[in-house]
DNA sequence: TCGAAGATGATG
DNA sequence: ATCATCTTCGAG
């Protein structure tokens, strides 16, 4: 059985392990975690366990790409529009989610961030698959690319919007102690705010690089 | 392997 | 009309 002690293991190959059996018995990320500046917590949010309770079943995996979403002034955060029905939560307290539609067919999972008050969040961009769903995650990588395709494999659809995510109901985060070494992590623009003039610049975009796995050599055709 | 285009519906 | 996207399809 294995020990809440047992040593965390370092950044470097942590990539590939599994989250332990008991994740969901871990506490949540507390309210003050999301309360504070959006870079911080975007930063901060990679390398935590993401989990989905359901009536049957539990889906957990590890967050590896985010992009933060700040304030009012920000032209690529939908606050920008003013508070709205859709945007509302944005503005309430941290530690509750954002989830909205787009292009009609996908859903975008947000964290709200900052006090009550100031509408910012950060997107959920890229996941890591860390359980059960290794296997069913046919292919090489494990890794899921894309907010659309994140809501999709964990099964989160509007009916989780403004849901509180520091408590261990439907939807919550935890450290799982995996340690992320600051040096490894990218600073990327953001994808698909192009529109959002010099904001569409910033590198609001965080994550942790896909390992670059040699390519087995190509197929050769027995010569002769 | 890559780029273009189409899907699809809430939003303001 | 626009979009914090993803997939498919056809060219090369």
């Amino acid at each position: 059985m294995q020990s809440a002690s047992s040593p965390r293991s370092p950044d470097q190959s942590a990539f590939s392990l599994i989250d332990g059996p008991q994740v969901d018995q871990l506490e949540p990320l507390p309210r003050e975690f999301y309360c504070r500046a959006t870079l911080d917590v975007a930063r901060e949010l990679l390398g935590k366990t993401l989990i989905h309770r359901m009536p049957d079943g539990v889906i957990h995996v590890r967050i590896v790409d985010v992009e933060a979403y700040i304030g009012s002034e920000d032209r690529a955060c939908h606050a920008s529009r003013g508070r709205t029905r859709r945007t509302e939560v944005m503005f309430g307290p941290p530690g509750h989610t954002y989830v909205y539609l787009i292009y009609g067919m996908y859903h975008c999972l947000n964290l709200v961030t900052e006090p009550e008050g100031f509408p910012a969040a950060v997107l959920i961009r890229g996941i890591e698959c860390t359980g059960s769903d290794v296997d069913e995650n046919r292919g090489t990588s494990n890794r899921i690319d894309g907010p659309g395709r994140v809501c999709r494999h964990m099964e989160i659809d509007r009916s989780l919007n403004g849901i509180d995510v520091t408590v261990a109901q439907r939807l919550w985060v935890v450290d799982h102690g995996l340690m992320i070494d600051p040096q490894r992590i990218e600073a990327l623009p953001r994808v698909g705010v192009d529109y959002a003039g010099e904001w569409a610049k910033k590198l609001w975009r965080f994550r942790i690089p896909p390992a670059t796995i040699e390519r087995p050599a190509r197929k050769v055709v027995p010569s002769r």
